[in-house]
DNA sequence: ATAGCTTGTGTACCATGGTACGGAGTCAAG
DNA sequence: CTTGACTCCGTACCATGGTACACAAGCTAT
């Protein structure tokens, strides 16, 4: 089962052109240097779909696209792989927690801004003059 | 106690170049011209620092320079601070999910990645070919 | 007074992750 | 066979958040 570059975007909710960046980027299979069946055009077919599926899962966990493209080296070996998402995970695990932090900071601003009556809140005042 | 912009940026821990840029953006005051230290160029206070610490702290919490541009605007009012905060919190929210939800999925590929003997992350390797 | 840092100002440039566009070529229906 | 949609390709452009000059004027220590 063979689709085109419209349909393989829409079974990864991006963009076609998005999908043309990412080859470009080394992320997806290129076309360009490639034998193109049915002359002229590309089609693909399930794996690729995954692999698009995959790289998006993979900006989702944070890596840069650079960093996927890496990731999914030809040569890329478990041992490797294993490496570079448990680092990942841990800064993972650094976002999480300055977010919440951020959440704490902002809760603490909403707070104190709702005390008292109308006007400008005092935080966001005490810089004004 | 008045001080220099560079004392202001490390104060902050950020560059020079940095406060300039959120000068430029509306986001810090261009300070009156010599109060103590003289002639053409500009000195700078605790107000200065606190609201340069404040727009580092929004950043954190995932505002953009607009948005703490707007809120810094002179006219904001509390409850009007209270619903942007409490919308960023909603969104907050929001990406620490999403962050949990990668990780667990970059836990999972580490740990299928684990499986096994050496040689390529059979994860990735679907990919390959 | 003068060397040698800072400062202010303006403009240019950078990375990241796309998005848009023009000009062909290709494909499928009528 | 024509029409209209879709594709390929290259290039240009966008927002965001900075960073890096260059140049001149000002400040500071000798």
């Amino acid at each position: 089962m063979t689709m085109t570059i419209s349909e393989l975007a829409r079974g990864a909710a991006v963009g076609v052109e998005t999908v043309r960046f990412y080859q470009r980027r080394g992320l997806l299979f290129d076309p360009r240097p490639g034998q193109l069946r049915g002359g002229g055009q590309r089609h693909y077919g399930e794996d690729d779909l995954r692999r698009l599926r995959f790289v998006r899962s993979a900006q989702r966990a944070g890596f840069t696209l650079a960093e996927i493209a890496d990731l999914l080296a030809p040569d890329r070996v478990r041992t490797e792989v294993r490496t570079i998402a448990r680092a990942r995970i841990e800064n993972l695990d650094r976002q999480i927690a300055e977010l919440k932090a951020a959440r704490g900071w902002l809760d603490e601003l909403a707070n104190e801004c709702a005390k008292g009556g109308p006007g400008p809140c005092p935080i966001i005042a005490a810089f004004e003059a």
